[in-house]
DNA sequence: CTACCTCGCTTTTTT
DNA sequence: AGCGAGGTAG
């Protein structure tokens, strides 16, 4: 190891650095330098002249392995760093099965279904099969084919799974297996893989060809695993296998922030990890370089009570600095105020950006009442994690264009954007393709290019159906010799999806257009990046897609984002820090004890949950609790979790002491009668995840949001619940527009424009 | 296709 | 409460 290296590592980092060969674990606790080591090890590796291409260092998500890359160069040079194998799991065997698909009867170019096409299937296999869908919900059915495939039984074997059986018929929905069945062959006639399939059809791959599995275990002579507490029994296998060759598999985790049971991780893996590889090192970060030592020991006095757990003992040599703070607080209005009060005062007094602050929640639900809280005060703030630029309606239709033009085979995609722009192609046309398609076990695209053969179905809408295909096909001719941003911009072209948009002129369809030649944009970037990295000349559409299939939110930070208070779920704040964390809503029902009924839940993972929550927080910890809390309508009285009941005095502010400081009681959140929170047209879960469109009341009648260029001040305009009133003033407030409204029924308010359901009156 | 209404559901989420 | 799926009337 060179010594610039050893420099910048603790006694126990060196060591696992320095041990390259043979089983290692590496138990990092949260906070202890987990990716530091990992990338130390990894440049260690490439100083002793181990080439690059013979490290296979696998992590969970993009943002993860980018980073680890940028570090690895930034130690060992950036062209070297590229050559490593180092991404995700499903980035990395995508690469894999696409340079083996044949043997799986796949071709190179297939495509992968996200959730929502995979769900799109099933609607159209339960239709298929003349079912129900109440009786076979396709998101019931997508988990269990997700379990069963991360568990690795094919569609095949799970009739043979007494227990698999039992539950279905137990449930009577006894055709589960056939839809299982239909899904697996229609994937493979649309040349179609989805997320799960890659781990799968991976395993598949390595124990039917032995001769393959033997080609990687000689490549990857040192695998690396990051996160290790998450990986599924998939993901468990492969790696098992591939290291059983060179034995140097070298696994980074902690049992302690294992979250991820309910998508198939298992926690016994990494528990497990000692008997797997009997000749095993195991190496313990326990230092905490993040934490003060309050927040570390606070943290210990929590996870110390779970029994499945490698023991090990967190400590930070930091400040013992501030006590953790536990407030005890009324209601959820009132929490929303004492939290977003307390961040005020904290970036004054301590001298903090706004981006030091992290509010956690177990929900997101529970973010709207925040976001109201911190409206109030004109605190900035974003909303971390839901849903990515590549969600959205005008990527995903233009994205299957792309898709189309590397598989026509691709049903979804087809189905998509037969009538997309509309061209007449209706859906009982659409009904009677799919129909034909699965009589004779074609694809929809070839139904389609077969139109005159049709018999039912008229002449005007078969020329339409073969103006679509000649369409399609002057695609896939460009891009037979034309690269990825050029056919793509000619595919927004000549399509009339961008002139459609520029005409509609809404601010929706100005966002939409920008949006695609955002899109665009980012093709030509991802290009030239590629070029640079990996002197590829051409960038064609599909390796532009392969790359995008597996991309999520997360990377698309924006600028205007950067000095604003973070609100997320404790699920998406793993892996990261705040100088000041606020957990809020951690009472009986949410951070459970024995209140769970419908959802059976396990306490340890919530209490590891808790744990991952509090080691965020770099200097100041407030923990809060509600008395009583708005739930599904209802008021509800609740009290702490147990988990506040194992806080330790010693490091902890203990709410019996607590004063509500100069809040006075008169103040409207403190009085006994709870605040109803009518929601101000905030953002929520749906609007995060993308659908802006026409909204539906409390009375359920659809109320269509206003363009926010159409609204002005003086104007009268109608509320869904507040009624009718008059703009009083539009302004600005972190990076929104924001209405002054003055309601006859309920006084002034302020509205968030983007989302407010405001109908113009005149 | 839109407007309106009724009803049922309600943990976490990456790829 | 807040949302969305889905039905019905026009």
């Amino acid at each position: 190891m060179s010594q610039s290296i050893a420099d910048h590592l603790n006694h126990i980092q060196q060591e696992a650095v320095a041990t390259l060969k043979g089983p290692t674990l590496i138990v990092a606790g949260a906070g202890s330098g987990k990716t530091r080591v990992l990338t130390y090890k990894i440049a260690n590796l490439l100083y002793q002249s181990i080439p690059a291409y013979q490290i296979l260092a696998l992590t969970f998500t993009n943002k993860a392995a980018g980073e680890m890359k940028q570090r690895i160069g930034s130690v060992v040079g950036q062209d070297k760093a590229a050559q490593l194998w180092m991404g995700t799991f499903h980035s990395i065997f995508a690469k894999i099965l696409r340079f083996e698909s044949q043997h799986l009867g796949y071709s190179s170019r297939f495509t992968i279904y996200d959730t929502d096409d995979a769900k799109s299937l099933l609607r159209s296999i339960v239709k298929q099969l003349g079912l129900k869908k109440d009786q076979y919900p396709e998101g019931e059915l997508l988990n269990k084919i997700s379990s069963a495939k991360n568990n690795l039984i094919t569609a095949n074997a799970y009739m043979g799974i007494d227990s698999y059986m039992k539950r279905d018929e137990a449930q009577r929905k006894p055709e589960t297996f056939r839809m299982y069945q239909m899904y697996e062959q229609k994937c493979k006639q649309a040349d179609a893989m989805d997320f799960d399939d890659l781990l799968l059809k991976t395993n598949l791959l390595f124990r039917d060809f032995p001769e393959i599995l033997q080609k990687y275990q000689e490549r990857f002579r040192f695998v690396l695993v990051d996160e290790y507490q998450d990986t599924n029994y998939a993901q468990y296998l492969i790696v098992k296998k591939l290291s059983a060759l060179h034995k140097n598999i070298t696994v980074v985790g902690d049992d302690a922030q294992s979250i991820y049971a309910f998508r198939g991780a298992k926690i016994e893996n990494i528990l497990n990890f000692k008997n797997d590889y009997p000749e095993h090192k195991i190496f313990k970060l326990e230092q905490n370089y993040r934490s003060t030592q309050n927040i570390v020991n606070a943290a210990n006095a929590i996870i110390k009570n779970n029994q499945k757990q490698i023991e090990k003992n967190l400590f930070s040599t930091n400040d013992l600095g501030e006590l953790v703070q536990v407030k005890k607080v009324n209601t959820d209005t009132e929490e929303g105020f004492v939290v977003a009060q307390n961040i005020a005062e904290q970036r004054m007094a301590k001298q903090l950006n706004y981006s030091d602050f992290a509010i956690l929640y177990r929900t997101n639900m529970q973010s709207r009442i925040m976001e109201e809280a911190l409206r109030k005060k004109n605190i900035p703030y974003k909303i971390y994690g839901g849903f990515s630029f590549y969600q959205r309606k005008e990527i995903k239709d233009l994205l299957a264009y792309f898709r189309v033009v590397t598989n026509p085979k691709d049903n979804e995609a087809v189905k998509r954007i037969i009538n997309y722009p509309a061209r007449g192609i209706g859906k009982t046309t659409i009904d009677k393709l799919e129909a034909v398609a699965n009589a004779s076990q074609m694809s929809i695209w070839e139904v389609c290019t077969r139109a005159q053969e049709l018999n039912d179905i008229n002449q005007g809408t078969k020329s339409k159906l073969l103006g679509f295909v000649s369409l399609i096909t002057s695609f896939i001719e460009k891009s037979e010799e034309e690269d990825a941003y050029q056919v793509a911009n000619y595919i927004a072209n000549n399509t009339g999806i961008l002139k459609q948009l520029h005409e509609e002129n809404t601010p929706e369809a100005v966002s939409q257009h920008e949006n695609i030649l955002e899109l665009l944009n980012g093709i030509k970037d991802y290009a030239a990046i590629l070029a640079k990295e990996e002197e590829l000349e051409v960038l064609t559409l599909d390796r532009y897609l392969e790359n995008i299939a597996l991309m999520t939110s997360q990377d698309n930070e924006k600028e205007e984002d950067f000095d604003k208070v973070t609100l997320m779920t404790i699920h998406s704040a793993k892996g990261l820090e705040y100088k000041s964390v606020h957990i809020v809503g951690v009472e009986q029902d949410l951070f459970p004890s024995m209140m769970a009924k419908n959802h059976p839940l396990d306490l340890e993972e919530e209490r590891r949950l808790f744990y991952v929550a509090m080691t965020r927080a770099e200097h100041y910890l407030t923990i809060s609790y509600a008395m009583n809390r708005m739930k599904y309508g209802q008021f509800n009285n609740t009290g702490p979790s147990m988990f506040i009941h194992e806080l330790n005095e010693e490091f902890v502010n203990l709410p019996e002491q607590q004063s509500f400081g100069k809040f006075q009681k008169n103040q409207s959140f403190f009085n006994s009668k709870p605040q109803f929170n009518s929601g101000s047209g905030l953002s929520n879960t749906s609007f995060r995840r993308g659908k802006l469109k026409s909204v539906s009341t409390a009375s359920g009648t659809d109320f269509k949001a206003s363009p926010a260029s159409e609204l002005k001040a003086g104007m009268r305009v109608e509320h869904e619940r507040f009624g009718q009133g008059k703009i009083l003033q539009i302004s600005q407030n972190a990076g929104n527009l924001v209405a002054t409204v003055f309601f006859e029924g309920s006084g002034q308010k302020q509205l968030l424009l983007k989302f407010a359901k405001l109908k113009r009156l005149d």
